[in-house]
DNA sequence: TTGCGAAATGACAACGTTGTCATTTCGTTA
DNA sequence: TAACGAAATGACAACGTTGTCATTTCGCAA
């Protein structure tokens, strides 16, 4: 217990108390195999001795590199979590860490403010993780020396980006609808401003139409359960109502709810797909079937993309992340 | 648009620009009064022309300080994420940025370890989300120089922490339904190795055993809402059984929905309350009384603290954020 | 115009590492 | 034992900032 009330211990504080040089002390960390065992093992005593841990600025400015990428989060929603999820576990395992800011409630911040700020702070690349529209999102450019990756629904011009495929998620579920002979299919939507909304709408409106359907109007929900609820209560009086699409699974809940207090039946007078695949843990026995996205895997691909970006400059790219139906059975098959 | 191809433009590539010394480039930034407003704009304009931005390794290298707080996810749950807000939106408030860490799934992470390796990266000081025990806890000494908060239900000997107060929580939930005139509560838990389970169990006891009441036998969940169901089967056969906690808002809905399927109303036959306060996104006109904790508060103290034990040196202190029962109409009152 | 104190600016070292290149030490062979 | 090439080690500069202290310039009064 020898420690010394010395501020920081230095490289050059082991060297001295190891007795040989700063170089190789430095040798012993970065290059162990080229230095002698007795040697190596001298100064490692006196890092143990002294308490000795590498000066992180130093490095960095003598390498030019950080080891971190930045994470910029202007939304943080509960999908989020698992991305972040992502991101860290694929950021270790390529030797990095993560260095994050956040936009703050209410404040209104553009990628250029967000850039800016990521630039003064030590990272070598960064990730943008956007669901809803901003300003300067179509005349952004990204720092040269900054790879910068955006996971977004919308196709940027410059940047690449990574995002789930919502559009094809919900053509796929409708398409599930109307393979189980169902020949319309109704829509309640999340909050106007959400991409993630605005995309499963399209998705859905596509596959009708790509089959000749005129979609009904859709109905706005706000992916809380009671607005659900209240679409549920205007479908149950549509006779013509057999399928519905929820933009996530607390809607179409609340629209099933509605339905059974309207004493119709799910799935034999109405069938309900739902979006992220979450009502099992607050529902027993759920029945729900849903499109589940794997977050998990958009922050490994969008953490892939910005090291691969570093390591050699790459041009933009595109990556979609595909969606997956999790089948239960609140659809029915109307074919037989 | 004369820029360089130049790597990186340093202060000394401005000052040639402006011509003006290096050092009066460096107070334009960090001492701008101090320079005269002519030579201001001279500067100014040179660092526009070359694209000029600070290096963070050179600054924090002389200056002995990053502006950045480290955050070990040992666990990444739901509240984590209101949590982190609250972290982020306090960092940025005081002027810091985060570095975080995150355990792989699956790889065992001690204290020390988290610590060491925090300690490589740049720092002023950390917070650990600790919510299950780890080997090491009682052992663990923080590094002296690097001011450590752990946010965690348990006391640490020498570390400061900050934790929600769950068995406050649940001893408030408990006498709500022993002054609404209920005789006796059961208990379904989550998963075992969860310290808010155990907290949450705690507090239940304790409320019960402080009116000389017997807990009886908690039942085992594992925080999704099958294993409460099952556990509503159970309980619906007990007769003496009129008020059930469950430790959260999922499990809560499962006894709900099993007593509603064994034929008895809630609250008029049981009453129910849960934690989290988050069934209303998915359960439309939710009936549910519930205990709700401030997660983003608690991200917000633990935040403060870090900064504060950086700025003054302080020792170690115990935060308790409560919780707030948010009242709906599962509790019936038997006083009547 | 001169002189003076205050304001503005500059020269240089230092922060703790790693890269370059020179020097020393080692193990081998003649 | 001497000589040699390879392995191990060391001296010193450099990375891009900020702090210290010296110097220059400015505004104003005598």
């Amino acid at each position: 217990m020898a420690t010394m009330d010395k501020k920081n211990v230095s490289m050059n504080d082991v060297a001295i108390a190891a007795g040989v040089s700063l170089k190789t002390v430095s040798r012993v960390i970065n290059e162990p195999d080229s230095v002698r065992e007795s040697t190596r093992d001298k100064v490692h005593s006196a890092m143990e001795a002294l308490g000795f841990r590498a000066n992180f600025a130093a490095r960095s400015l003598k390498l030019g590199r950080y080891g971190c990428i930045g994470v910029v989060l202007f939304h943080l929603s509960g999908g989020a979590v698992d991305m972040i999820d992502g991101i860290a576990d694929a950021a270790e395992e390529r030797g990095f860490a993560l260095t994050m800011i956040k936009k703050r409630a209410g404040e209104k911040m553009t990628l250029a403010e967000a850039a800016r700020r990521m630039s003064q702070l030590p990272v070598d690349g960064m990730i943008f993780n956007l669901r809803q529209m901003v300003d300067d999102f179509d005349t952004f450019e990204a720092p040269k020396d900054l790879k910068t990756v955006i996971i977004t629904p919308m196709e940027h011009p410059t940047c690449s980006t990574v995002s789930d495929d919502q559009e094809g998620g919900a053509r796929m579920a409708c398409e599930y609808f109307l393979n189980h002979g169902h020949k319309n299919v109704y829509f309640v939507s999340g909050k106007k401003e959400s991409l993630s909304s605005q995309c499963r709408m399209k998705g859905w409106r596509a596959a009708l139409e790509a089959r000749g359907i005129e979609p009904p109007e859709p109905l706005q929900g706000d992916w809380n359960a009671d607005s659900g609820y209240a679409a549920g209560l205007v479908l149950a009086d549509k006779p013509d109502c057999t399928a519905v699409l929820a933009a996530n699974d607390c809607m179409a809940n609340g629209v099933m709810m509605a339905l059974r207090d309207k004493g119709l039946n799910v799935p034999d007078d109405v069938s309900v797909i739902g979006f992220d695949d979450e009502l099992y843990k607050t529902i027993p026995n759920s029945i729900l079937t849903s499109v589940k996205f794997r977050h998990r895997e958009l922050g490994v691909r969008a953490l892939n993309e910005v090291v691969a970006g570093i390591e050699t400059p790459s041009s933009r790219s595109r990556t979609l992340v595909s969606g997956v139906l999790v089948e239960r059975s609140s659809v029915k098959d109307l074919r037989a």
